[in-house]
DNA sequence: TCATACTGTAATAAAATATATTACAAATAT
DNA sequence: ATATTTGTAATATATTTTATTACAGTATGA
């Protein structure tokens, strides 16, 4: 399902591309995006669950790239943030009595998956580097 | 913003599709869905705004497709239940004074944009028809 | 013409999800 | 040591989605 962990990564990336030899608090980046710091962290766990990010503990400490923005693509982080884009509705589960009801699930959802690869291939000719130069 | 608007409208018109004479209750179409007819009667109201139903009040009522499911795209349905897919973050108020955070939603809703379009052109090749020739 | 079976729609409630906050342990620079 | 920062769990608030209630209006046909 849809959320805003997407967006909120991306910002992140983008400010560390921006300053790739310093360590950004969490407190920092959360101020460019009027965010609580929390959530900042929340999403910076998951981009080390990836290796995208290291972060260093304690005073001075705070995240930076792993690597360089030429080398992450948004595809990435559109998978790491995301299950599938659904075009919604999680709690759909309809009457299996009736022919439509019994299949409509696996007709969406493969629909989804089709716009899902659309997305993919669209995002992963995009990198983190080309995103940050238009600020 | 994502909804499940998208997948109860395509509920509705295939089952309209497969009963292209028939005016059909929104009981009827909420019990294949296990839906509150009311929600069902509200997105009729939004396809008969948009000229793709017509529907009969009154005993024996009900709702029936104003025109061939060949002639019904499902890019014309994905752009009548949604603003854009936005890969989220509704409540996005960046800080101005931030480089990054003074141009971060006019780049995302760009990159938005580009996927929206992406999504249109698949969905344009897909008619209701072939949708519901699936079932 | 009246009972019945529908649609249409507004108002409200409940549930689900997303976002924010609090709290505090653990780490590290100085 | 102290100050500053991450990490994370627990909880609270806000927002969005979905469901329900209520009832007026309309057509059908006995």
């Amino acid at each position: 399902m849809i959320s805003g962990k997407f967006a909120i990564t991306i910002h992140i990336l983008t400010l560390l591309t921006k300053f790739p030899d310093e360590y950004l608090s969490s407190e920092f980046i959360a101020g460019s995006m009027n965010l609580h710091p929390v959530l900042v962290r929340k999403e910076i766990a998951n981009l080390k669950k990836n290796n995208i990010v290291e972060s260093k503990e304690g005073k001075n400490g705070g995240t930076k790239l792993l690597k360089s923005a030429s080398n992450i693509s948004l595809d990435t982080i559109f998978k790491m943030t995301f299950d599938t884009v659904t075009l919604g509705f999680s709690k759909n589960t309809p009457n299996p009595n009736c022919p439509v009801g019994k299949k409509i699930n696996e007709n969406l959802e493969n629909l989804y998956e089709n716009i899902n690869e659309k997305i993919s291939l669209q995002l992963s000719g995009i990198t983190l580097e080309n995103f940050s130069n238009q600020f």
